[in-house]
DNA sequence: GCAAAAGTGTTTATCATACACCCATGT
DNA sequence: ACATGGGTGTATGATAAACACTTTTGC
């Protein structure tokens, strides 16, 4: 305990995104021994100057290219031996991003890929852990606060919100009771214009306001 | 970002007790420059093979003489100018003690003393945020979770279970509403034998079983 | 007998759940 | 006209909240 201290600090991101109707992950093909060939979280060890959650921010716009990301801080690592090649204890962040807003290029570059979040492929030292804790907090916290938007484009409408809902909670909502939900919550604002791309019909689109929802501050679904 | 990395990693804990009908925190006086005259948390530097967690446990037994005392991460304080002394990255752990049980000795020896939770005083760096963060979190775990029982002895009284959550949620319960839920629990185990001290009835001792607790898992104050 | 804290039920409102049919449109 | 997904209301059970008096006992 008395000799210099010799910790690396990293991040760890667990990027979500919302594609083809399923939660996912964005993860990344390790190239490098140890564990290559496995999959990771996007990581990097954080700046001297740095803060925390720059550092977080960072990592995800090197491979992403996105910027102001939504991002939460889950929980710390610091298993001694969690990683076998040195002493590292890594914070991890959660994201969640649009794949129609990102850079394919980079993502490509680092050899990136998405995968359904209930069909992972096998992944280095703790980050399976990591992956699992986050989705938890994802499910707690997206009953009760709007951040599950961050997932969907400005406009969405109510088909689209409930899949996200279950692809997210992992179980089927009843429809009805789902929408008198939002009906509620008027900081849902419904939009003359309507998604003609999925049904005949339409769906009318709705959008989050973000300045109505923070006058009331409650938000269940 | 290139050079080598110079960060320092530390822990701060935010020790919670129940003393006096309040919920109170264990603070230690400062008497070192900056902020020499301040109130601190308990903190210390995670050595090179310790485990974070057992770095958080440490510290604390090193100022209170307890062990396998209750702790829980709460989050990592990452700013980079969070430590005027230089670039220290804090995960906070909180715990909860009895301020029976604890070694009052060391406490003295590091002129550490508890403050009730609404009348603390100034507090060092980003600590005040710590622990505002660490009652927060404090107050939503535990309606959910059986974790207050750490900071009771283990047999404890009903109008005491009640003043212990008054305490921490800082509100008012209903006697008959909060007694009905203890009830519907039937992990909450009537004793015989009955407290004396506080009226002349007498209040009868409870006890919480962890295993029947286990079996159910359900929980909710 | 009285002071002081422990203990006890009922009513009401609110919220969550279950459930099935009609609508609008493009082909 | 029909196939496809979008949209709508009601009844029931469960849970939370409000509320006041009786019991025990030491003095």
């Amino acid at each position: 305990m008395e000799q210099k201290q010799q910790i690396k600090l990293a991040v760890d991101c667990i990027i979500f995104g919302f594609n083809n109707n399923r939660l996912e992950l964005l993860l990344v093909h390790r190239g490098f021994e140890p564990e290559k060939g496995k999959w990771s979280l996007i990581g990097g060890y954080v700046g001297n100057e740095e803060d925390l959650d720059d550092a977080a921010n960072r990592v995800l716009y090197n491979l992403s290219g996105l910027e102001n990301i939504y991002m939460e801080q889950v929980r710390t690592w610091g298993e001694a031996n969690r990683d076998p090649s040195g002493r590292v204890v890594s914070t991890t962040y959660s994201a969640m991003i649009l794949k129609s807003e990102y850079n394919a290029e980079l993502v490509n570059k680092y050899d990136a890929q998405w995968f359904p979040i209930d069909e992972l492929p096998e992944l280095i030292f703790d980050h399976r852990a990591m992956v699992d804790s986050a989705v938890r907090r994802l499910r707690r916290r997206v009953r009760n606060y709007p951040i599950a938007f961050n997932l969907l484009p400005e406009k969405f409408t109510l088909p689209q919100l409930q899949m996200l809902y279950e692809g997210i909670l992992s179980e089927p909502l009843d429809k009805r009771n789902f929408r008198r939900k939002v009906a509620q919550m008027n900081y849902f604002i419904k939009l003359e214009e309507k998604d003609m791309s999925e049904s005949r019909k339409g769906a009318y689109y709705y959008r989050f306001d973000e300045a109505l929802y923070a006058k009331e501050l409650n938000f269940n679904l």
